[in-house]
RNA sequence: GGGCGGCUAGUUCAGAGGAAGAACGCUUCCUUGACGCGGAAGAGGCCACAGGUUCGAGUCCUGUGUCGCCCA
């Protein structure tokens, strides 16, 4: 075996030969003969539209720490993957492909329009399967599912007939809001509302019999008054006590509508009277619906004005607005324009102004799927991380709306309704019948497809086999937790528990762990189209997975967005480098090494290693804290703390007295076996986050057992190390080393140079064990102890810390100002301090009140400062004297 | 209009009742045999503002401001 590392770690080269051997190895499908307690992830599937993006990669990055520490934990362990097959975004962008080449689905037909789809589709998936597992995704690829395969639209299918049974799917005429570029009808939420400044326009309707006399109607939508069908105003409005049974003309059409009343009407927007055009706006079709009027609809199915338009028939909606504005204006109807700003509604998909529009759809009743589902969060059998979220959940839950589900495209499951033309029934079946179940005469099938997220609300189940009562769901289902982003709290998170308390009759997870949004390092949110977005695979290929999955999982802190720049990139790949280059230096010093079981050597110990081993059971600990909170963060800075200030800066350091002198053999193999068993603890803990280099230099471990690190049990803490008094000890020393070291450089002494330094210790703790770690201080300060020599003299550089008064021998002159004025300076500080800690002392209540360690400590450290004090007053009067 | 979240070092952010922290950046020094993607030392903070609770408040409460998101 080769135990030496290359000077430097060549993450790409080996990234690809480890992925490549883990999905040889089968090392991520769950052994099929285990009966260990089961942990399982779905990961929410990517669409095929395009490409993975930081979110993606965050995403990931975070289920797969999870999965990964599970593993190693020995759980029977699985990340099932899967792509969605996004109905409306992916027949747009095939659309889009169709249109360069000068065609269209119309001219394609059905058939052959899905057939591009699904070579889109194919193409995709692998492209994001392929990017999934750069990333170093632990998925089990021999369970990889897409909602359209086989199985899950036979899921679908299965759902979409027992709620239909049941009564809880329906179809009805009711207003949807519909995308006049995607040309289908949407659901409420894939609507987004934005700001957008227009106009607000004041329209005279001529009231009938009343020559010269008006109603004024404040609008945003003028185009609309050709299928207005009546006015209202509220019925405690004094303004318009007179006119309410009377009727009005429509401006520009020969056309008189009543004047209703109705107290949903509100006085204060506009002027108090509203337009109703039920055919064309949410609100005024309840209303319409309420007071029996008829619905008049001019504009049609792609945003243009029908036959019911008149003149402005076949004009778009725009066009309309601008000459029904023209014609107002001529005809002295229009009052007013004054500028303002409401929110409109956009699809989500492709930015288009929504239209609201009547047709035939068909719906899923919520009320009754929605009580179980709010009851089974409220009683924890599903809890959201960070608790907040659950509020915004109860919110959308409570006020739950009938979903509409069927889309007026070809991508999708298509409906499984059939209609028969002889006889006028109407089934649901769950093959493809030819037939009428009860003529025998010819059907057709329902030309609509269900909306995509149907089909993303029943994966956690149907991915792992139901409608079948498989292994697979009895082992995995419900799956541990759901590792996804707040955008999609209503689209999916709230439908897959409603569905999986519907069919499974338990929560499809037992934890909802929502994730912060990728944002760009101003906080914009990273977008294509903003341009400020990292591409994940473009990091990978520069830095590295593993550097790209520390940087996110270090920037995770619970209950707020991340900002990742490059710098945090950078950060993470010199960390990376750090751990390669401590193993390197770890491996460089194994000459000789026999490899024994720690507890062998647990009687020569010395401080150094006590501590070290003592600080590694604390991180231990705290990795395991914090992954059990998804505090992503914590478990990554706790860990690079310990390597990059413990292990590197102090024990590493300390270590080279041992493995550079020949003398003590038995010492040499003793640091040798520290040093290995830190190293296979690191990497044990890092593993989860950065898979490759750690599975790299674990091959050249001497001591290895596995052949794998990923399959390789997780640290235990070992209670034997717990913290005791070394480790204050330890902070002594360090606190020593840092004021010498401070020193040597305030008085500008070469490196090069030992100097010498008396110290008088005043602490117990220090002075027993002054042998013990005199060696440090000489090593790491480069200098030479004299343990209470002669005292303070005039000329010395002098320095204290908790326990321990400092003289260094200075050679040449000190600067006396430069000297006074740093001294002075502390003395300030540590006066400001005194102050406090006194006033604090001197308060009675604080006496009475505070707990007796509390003001034990502030006496101690009164009395430190104190001294302290006194001390530096008269070494600035001393050098002053020189 | 309702709700949620942020406001701490130049920048990005940790910290959630008992001496203000990290990373990056900045200053000074270092070709010390793992690493300059490094080492050592250092400078830099009325913790948005105003009240309150408390012996004690970045930390808890109530307002205000401001930025961002969600819902209507």
């Amino acid at each position: 075996m080769n135990t030496q590392l290359s000077q430097r770690y060549d993450a790409s080269r080996t990234e690809k030969k480890w992925y490549r051997f883990w999905e040889n190895e089968g090392l991520f499908t769950p052994s099929e003969k285990s009966n260990k307690p089961s942990f399982s992830i779905v990961i929410p599937p990517p669409n095929v539209t395009g490409f993975l993006h930081m979110g993606h990669a965050l995403n990931l990055t975070l289920q797969d720490i999870l999965t990964r520490y599970k593993r190693m934990q020995g759980m029977l362990t699985l990340w099932l993957p899967g792509t969605d097959h996004a109905g409306i975004a992916t027949q747009n962008v095939v659309e889009r492909q169709l249109a360069a080449e000068g065609t269209s689905r119309h001219e394609l037909g059905r058939d052959l329009f899905l057939q591009r789809v699904w070579d889109w589709k194919d193409t995709y998936r692998k492209r994001i399967v392929n990017q999934l597992k750069r990333m170093g995704a632990s998925c089990d690829w021999s369970r990889e599912r897409f909602t359209m395969d086989e199985g899950l639209s036979s899921a679908v299918k299965e759902v979409f007939i027992r709620l239909f049974e049941e009564g809880l799917i329906y179809r009805d005429t009711y207003i949807v809001n519909r995308c006049p570029r995607c040309e289908t009808a949407l659901a409420d939420i894939e609507v987004e509302h934005r700001e957008v400044s227009s106009f607000l326009y004041f329209v005279r309707y001529p009231i009938v019999n009343r020559d010269n006399r008006f109603l004024v109607v404040a609008t945003t939508r003028p185009e609309t008054i050709l299928g207005d069908v009546a006015l209202a105003v509220h019925p405690d409005d004094e303004r318009y006590k007179g006119v309410s049974k009377s009727r009005v003309f429509l401006p520009l059409l020969e056309k008189d509508v009543p004047v209703i009343t109705d107290p949903y009407v509100d006085m204060e927007f506009g002027t108090g009277v509203l337009k109703i055009t039920p055919a064309h706006d949410m609100f005024d079709f309840e209303l319409g619906r309420k007071h029996n009027l008829p619905c008049l609809q001019v504009i049609d199915s792609k945003g243009y004005m029908n036959e019911q338009a008149g003149d402005c028939a076949g004009l778009s909606r725009d066009e309309c607005r601008e000459k029904v504005l023209t014609l107002l204006e001529k005809k002295g109807l229009l009052e007013d324009t004054q500028a303002f700003t409401h929110s409109v509604g956009h699809c989500y998909r492709c930015n288009t102004a929504v239209e609201p529009y009547v047709s035939k759809q068909w719906f899923v009743r919520m009320k009754e799927l929605a009580a179980p589902a709010i009851q089974a969060v409220e009683k924890g059998e599903t809890v959201f991380i960070p608790e907040r979220w659950s509020k915004v959940y109860y919110e959308w839950m409570n006020n739950i709306r009938d979903w509409c589900i069927s889309r007026q495209i070809w991508w999708g499951h298509r409906i499984p309704v059939y209609y028969c033309d002889a006889c006028g029934t109407t089934f649901a079946h769950r093959g493809s019948p030819s037939e009428c179940v009860d003529c025998g005469g010819t059907v057709k099938q329902d030309e609509d497809v269900l909306d995509t997220w149907f089909s993303s609300a029943l994966w956690p189940f149907s991915t792992l086999g139901w409608p079948e009562n498989t292994r697979d769901v009895q082992v995995f289902y419900p799956t541990s937790v759901l590792v996804t982003g707040f955008d999609i709290i209503f689209f999916w998170v709230a439908r897959m528990i409603m569905m999986g308390l519907k069919f499974m009759g338990e929560v499809p997870f037992r934890e909802i762990y929502i994730t912060p949004l990728v944002r760009d390092e101003a906080g914009k949110k990273m977008s294509k189209s903003a341009g400020n977005a990292l591409d994940p695979l473009e990091v990978v290929e520069r830095y590295g997975a593993d550097s790209l999955r520390f940087s996110l999982a270090w920037l995770t802190i619970q209950g707020r967005d991340i900002s990742l720049s490059m710098n945090h990139i950078e950060a993470a790949r010199n960390f990376m480098n750090k751990l390669w280059n401590a193993s390197r230096f770890v491996f460089m010093n194994l000459e000789g090494f026999v490899p024994f079981p720690l507890e062998k050597w647990e009687e020569s110990y010395e401080l150094k290693d006590r501590w070290i081993l003592s600080r590694l059971d604390t991180v231990i600990h705290s990795a395991n804290m914090s992954l059990a909170g998804y505090a992503f963060g914590d478990y990554v800075r706790k860990i690079y703390d310990f390597v990059w200030g413990d292990f590197c800066d102090w024990y590493i350091e300390l270590a080279k007295a041992d493995l550079y002198q020949e003398g003590d053999r038995e010492k040499r193999n003793r640091t040798q076996n520290v040093l290995v068993f830190l190293l296979d603890r690191i990497l044990h803990l890092l593993h989860p986050v950065i898979p490759y280099i750690t599975e790299e230099i674990f091959t050249h471990l001497p001591t290895r057992k596995m052949d794998s690190l990923m399959v390789s049990r997780w640290p235990v803490e070992r209670v034997e190390f717990a913290e005791d008094e070394d480790g204050s000890l330890m902070e002594r020393v360090q606190d020593i080393i840092r004021e010498i070291r401070f020193l040597r450089a305030e008085l500008s002494v070469s490196p090069a140079n030992t100097c010498r330094v008396n110290v008088h210790f005043s602490d117990s703790l220090l002075t027993g064990n002054v042998e013990i770690f005199r060696p440090y201080i000489e090593q790491l300060a480069n200098c030479e102890i004299l343990v209470n020599g002669k005292g303070e003299k005039s000329g010395m550089a002098t320095g204290r810390v908790p326990g321990a008064d400092l003289f260094m021998e200075v050679e040449g002159f000190i600067e006396v100002e430069k000297e006074v004025e740093r001294l002075e300076k502390k003395l300030d500080g540590r006066k400001k301090d005194l102050f406090r800690v006194r006033s604090r002392l001197g308060n009675p209540k604080f006496l009475e009140r505070a707990p007796e360690e509390v003001i034990q400590r502030d006496e101690v450290r009164s009395r430190e400062l104190e001294r302290e004090k006194e001390r530096l007053e008269k070494l600035i009067e001393g050098i002053k004297g020189l």
